[in-house]
DNA sequence: CATGAATGAGGCTTCATTCAT
DNA sequence: TATGAATGAAGCCTCATTCAT
């Protein structure tokens, strides 16, 4: 009984984690259900057994993997409430993190998240809140002087633009990803720019 | 004779046109061939006497976008060569002007350029020609030492992202871009980045 | 043990019960067996453990339910072999009466009853068994001199289609239906005709 | 280029004629998009071409074949506008005739006009119609005296009824037709009923 | 040059049925 | 006796592409 349990989680799983693969490498619209389903190694009926359907799959991953993220950041910047310095630190720290982890969604939030079909919209609604997260700290640290006054906004955009492109763009590599490096030099970026004084 | 080749090229140009705009709106899969035809009120044949296929458009739109975003970025940092400091922060202008600009054709090549299947691949291939023009720049910078000693690739990339997923976060909005901001920002954060020195 | 048995029973009749409902409302093809599960408040598999097949259920419905109006038929006839007169009263009354009290069952074979392939077949097997129990009285009343001679086969297939068309005609609309008025019109039409003598 | 539009035409009817003939023969649901191509010996896409869907085909076809009863009908009575008894008469053999050509698209409706999906609600707004025209006549005989008062819906339905169900239990048999004695002998019901008078 | 009728491969989804428990 | 996870055949429909005119 433990094993019949354990296996009808395996199926969903296994359906789940072959769609995230194939999604991040082929995109959504380019991946069949029948793919999913033979490398997931179940019926195509199996597939419509858990899931409404393919847009279904593709949300229930990209929500899940946003609410990680979501999560992890969340603790992290609560860890160091009182230093906004060290925040900031971990943020990159815990984004090139999930960046490693769950390259494959981040492919496939990056790639669904222009354009403007529903799929999107939601997809937005997610990131945005994500962006909350994130502009929160932000705008206590310009509160409490330690950073210099700005847009909360655009800042945390561009560290999540920055984060994600210099990794994927790693990760397409076929080289080790050099992650300590990129984060002492997106933190050495933060802390004192790239263009010396005169 | 003349008013019929003005004629012709009046139907290629509004094809591709209309696949612009298409694209955009709804993504490369989504957008179907009938569409594009009605939209740029010729008959489906019509595409097919100008271009190969569907997939022939979409290059042909691509190419023709990253090498005007080429062509503009190595002429601002060719005229500010002797100025590193000034050709940041034009290359900054140029890719925001350039989002601002060619926003449709930006979200086609961005919404296909993070997978890892094989139409990307000659996608990447033409970003990394972008980030070598880029990246020569910034070496020279280092070399001169005006910008602190880093990892070009690391940069350039950064860049990049930042730039892009700024812009498009603020596209998405349905109030206008507030564009002079944007750059003013990511300047300062270039030029003492964001946590204000102890 | 009675209470298992009785429980049986309740599962099965269950079953058989949402699926009339069903197939009379959404039709044979469009009702799933899902549905007919979770209508009956049992298990899909309990389904199949009482019957063979959606098919099965079907046939089962079908057959009991012109079974009950034969039996109906042929009695109320009996009552009144001697009198042909009242014997053709009653098989109104009869006919109008089965659609009233199963009109779920009649959409069901009625639906089902006009076409020529395997199926059907079956069903006009059933139907052409009633026609014999109507068709006897008919050609005794012929006989006896009561009914003007004519063709029994016409008129009992006439009977059917007329009592049958005008009833559902009635119970598709929201209104409620005018039994005795329909019952008495019919009873005329036979008397008399409809169009007055010259 | 006559002949290109004679074909266009013919693909078209070939389609309309495969899709009427399987619809009678199986049922709508029983019969499959691709037997209808093949039946109609053109590629499956071309029955999209010409029509949105199964569910179009169907339609197109109960409508034309209602529309052309209504217009034999409507025609035959305004013949016969003085004389309610001849009017009565020819609606007899057109409704007849038409059974003869038409059995098929009868069948269909017969077969989809109970039940109460989306589809049957056209039906019927289709077949209520009908009754009208027929409706009209009967009660024009009514004020003129020439038939007895009565309800002319139960009337009308009632002739439909009859005529069509007479005519398909006939017409699924393999012997010819009688379609002169069915006339014959509906009309004299209408005349003087079956029963003789005591 | 330009057209649009015609195609057929291929995608998504539904659902009756089976079977291990 | 009763269940429900799992299946895969089969259906409907879309759409890029071709080709005769």
């Amino acid at each position: 009984m433990n094993k019949s349990v354990s296996k009808d989680i395996d199926k969903k799983r296994k359906v789940f984690e072959a769609a995230t693969r194939l999604f991040a490498q082929k995109g959504f619209d380019k991946t069949t259900v029948d793919e999913i389903a033979e490398s997931a190694e179940v019926a195509k009926g199996t597939v419509y057994y858990y899931f409404k359907g393919k847009e279904d799959i593709f949300l229930f991953l990209v929500e899940e993997g946003i609410a990680i993220l979501k999560t992890r950041v969340t603790d992290a910047l609560q860890d160091n409430q009182d230093n906004t310095r060290r925040a900031l630190q971990q943020l990159f720290a815990v984004q090139l993190g999930f960046l490693h982890e769950y390259q494959d969604v981040c492919r496939i939030v990056l790639a669904d998240v222009w354009g403007i079909s529903s799929r999107q919209e939601k997809l937005q609604e997610l990131l945005n809140d994500y962006y909350l997260v994130v502009g929160t700290i932000i705008e206590q640290g310009i509160k409490e002087g330690v950073l210099y006054p700005q847009n909360s906004e655009v800042l945390c955009t561009a560290i999540f633009g920055m984060t994600v492109v210099v990794a994927l763009h790693f990760l397409n590599k076929d080289k080790p990803v050099p992650w300590q490096e990129i984060e002492n030099q997106l933190n050495q970026l933060f802390m004192r720019g790239v263009v010396k004084p005169v």
